[in-house]
RNA sequence: GCGAGCGUAGCACAAUGGAUAGUGUAGUGGCCUCCGAAGCCAUAGAUCUGGGUUCGAUUCCCAGCGCUCGCACCA
């Protein structure tokens, strides 16, 4: 017999097949089926109460109707009872319960089950894109985590996943760094060597600084920057050389941040990349009447917008150099006639709300007049980090914390609570794991809230390691292998849980019940990019595992009973380990 | 000034228009001769203010207050 991945969008069919032979406007109504509270059941369908309001009918008297017509396959799985004004209420029976377990028992299974969704789509997104020259910061950190599990979720889904670092390897800083960089050379040129060879992103920083300082003190240095930028853009073999060793030197110097982070791009298409794509832009929406002359600049305006008809998206500036409204035009054509994208998913921080408004806006415009496809587009912000005084921490004050500090600090962190608890851990494996704890802890700080919140910086928040915290749903895995250990056994062995007799305590069901809902919360986290639904259920799986765990012993003489709760145990490591990994993080077998 | 986001317990966070607003931490009280106490169980504490829509509002709309951010050639 087919069981379904998500019950929830089985109920949601099966209701509206339900509604056409209980006679009701199936085409109007909408079954409304959740994930209901506990105490409730397992999912709720409150679309009968809307329904029935509307038409002046008695809800209770449609839910029964409905109820009547569902089908056997749901009676035989559910207890349906109709509740308070009109709440239709289905508690999973433990046979169903058990018959979804042991569907869904390998890593293949779940994914060929949530793959169904986005089957065929094919979707590029755009994240972590620093700045080259510069080292990354904590204010880096969103972008790339967030991004990076909101491609995995999307490929749990079906999707095909293209990764895009849009690098930002074209600024105007170049001018000042490129200046300063020649000057630094013909002066202590060993010393600088060293300084390029062990810490380079520190050094083009100080550099750049020193071009700055130089550059505001002095008109003349400012114009021989100028100059030094001019030259690069006309292609000075010299400048070029320059420009492509330190984008080279600041693109391995990510690289090691993303290994810590598992991060891997498909393409670091910066904004040079597009530097000979822009003319075709401009072409194009000037004859289309998209772009106009405004004060010297090539602009456009959206006069049906409020804000958007005076305030213009600037792609070419009066002196005639294109900017970043320029290259993200060109990057989305780019993307639709090279990768074919269904959809473009783009993370920055929520003060480019505006930029990308605009730019979408001018993006549908543009390919609608050119009768192109145009992709689903969608711009998925994140609150600031700030400091504990609310203040956003910034590039420019000084205090910032680099994100390689912040790895680092956090492993160390890690490092000296492994030390203290793991006690027949070898020295060398407890460093490792360290690692594991400490990035972990670190990424779940990050994918745990609601990424539109601002994001208050603190040492010991974003590191600590009790509580909700990636140490506590490391700590439930690490318990499960060590109950296999201990048993000798196999997660998932076919043959043990063969004798698995049907679940009956509390805590049995209770952690059964949870288990069946990651397909929800799988559905949920895609489809609101919001990675933070399925840290929030992999959280509470967690818990109702440690309660599970506490409240009924695995190791019993009883072999039925022992063989349903290592069941329990195998999907639970499996059911977390996988949304672990979805949203980036390692994990581990002890700690 | 115009616009956007945010406003939930001491602090940090959650709640896809649903039923008694959930969790962590800090507080209080229990639980290791028993599969790992980075744990479990119990307890106390909150929706900025005022309207509106709805059978039902933390959620949607309007007004106000507060914080943060954006608004012509930085990205």
């Amino acid at each position: 017999m087919h069981v379904a991945f998500n019950l929830a969008a089985d109920l949601e069919a099966a209701l509206l097949s339900a509604a056409a032979s209980a006679s009701l406007e199936a085409a109007n109504f909408a079954p409304e089926v959740r994930t209901a509270d506990a105490r409730h059941g397992d999912f709720q369908a409150n679309g009968v109460l809307g329904y029935a309001k509307a038409r002046k009918l008695n809800p209770r008297a449609i839910a029964e109707a409905l109820v009547a017509a569902l089908p056997a396959t749901v009676k035989d799985a559910y207890e349906v009872v109709i509740a308070g004004p009109g709440f239709i209420n289905f508690t999973l029976k433990p046979a169903a319960l058990l018959g979804w377990l042991r569907t869904y028992d390998s890593p293949d299974h779940l994914k060929a089950g949530a793959g169904t969704a986005r089957h065929g789509q094919k979707w590029v997104v755009d994240y972590s894109s620093p700045n080259t020259a510069k080292q990354m910061h904590v204010g880096h950190l969103r972008s790339a985590v967030i991004g990076e599990a909101i491609c995995r979720l999307l490929e749990f889904n079906g999707a095909k996943v293209i990764r895009d670092n849009h690098v930002g390897d074209w600024g105007t800083q170049f001018g000042k760094l490129i200046w300063a960089y020649k000057k630094a050379l013909t002066g202590h040129a060993p010393a600088l060597q060293v300084a390029l060879t062990t810490e380079p992103l520190e050094e083009f920083e100080r550099l750049y600084k020193v071009g700055n300082d130089a550059a505001e003190a002095d008109p003349a240095v400012m114009e021989a920057a100028r100059a030094e930028l001019v030259k690069l853009q006309n292609g000075d073999a010299e400048n070029l050389a320059i420009w492509k060793h330190i984008n080279g030197v600041s693109l391995a110097a990510f690289q090691q941040i993303y290994d810590r982070l598992g991060i891997r791009f498909d393409h670091e298409h910066g904004e040079s990349f597009y530097n000979d794509k822009v003319d075709r832009v401009y072409r194009e929406l000037t004859a289309l009447g998209l772009a106009g002359e405004s004060q010297g600049a090539l602009v456009v305006f959206h006069p049906e917008h409020p804000r958007f008809k005076t305030q213009p998206f600037i792609m070419r500036k009066a002196d005639g150099a294109s900017n970043y409204a320029t290259t993200d035009l060109a990057t989305a054509l780019y993307r639709l006639e090279e990768f074919n994208a269904d959809g473009i998913v783009v993370v920055t921080d929520f003060r480019q709300a505006d930029h990308f408004e605009q730019l979408f806006l001018t993006v549908k415009k543009w390919f609608a007049a050119q009768k192109y496809r145009l992709p689903e587009l969608h711009h998925v912000t994140f609150g600031a980090v700030t400091g504990e005084d609310g203040k956003a921490l910034r590039t420019r004050d000084g205090g910032t914390i680099r994100l390689k500090q912040l790895l680092d600090e956090a492993e160390a962190r890690a490092l000296a609570l492994v030390n203290e608890r793991g006690a027949d851990i070898p020295a060398d494996e407890k460093a490792g794991i360290a690692k594991v704890v400490g990035l972990a802890s670190v990424q779940y700080a990050d994918l745990s809230q609601n990424r539109s919140s601002d994001y208050v910086f603190a040492w010991d928040k974003m590191i600590s390691l009790e509580g909700n915290t990636a140490a506590y749903l490391l700590y439930a895995g690490a318990r499960i292998h060590s109950i296999f250990r201990k048993l000798g056994a196999t997660p998932g062995d076919a043959a043990t849980e063969a004798d698995a007799s049907p679940l009956e305590t509390p805590a049995e069901l209770a952690l059964a019940r949870k288990l069946v809902k990651f397909a929800d919360a799988i559905r949920i986290a895609t489809d609101t990019l919001r990675p933070h639904f399925l840290s929030l259920y992999l959280y509470e799986l967690a818990g109702e595992f440690s309660a599970f765990y506490s409240a009924d012993k695995v190791a019993v003489d009883d072999s039925a009973v022992r063989a349903r709760r290592l069941l329990l145990c195998a999907r639970t490591l499996l059911v977390l380990e996988t949304g672990l990994h979805l949203l980036g993080l390692r994990t581990l077998t002890r700690m």
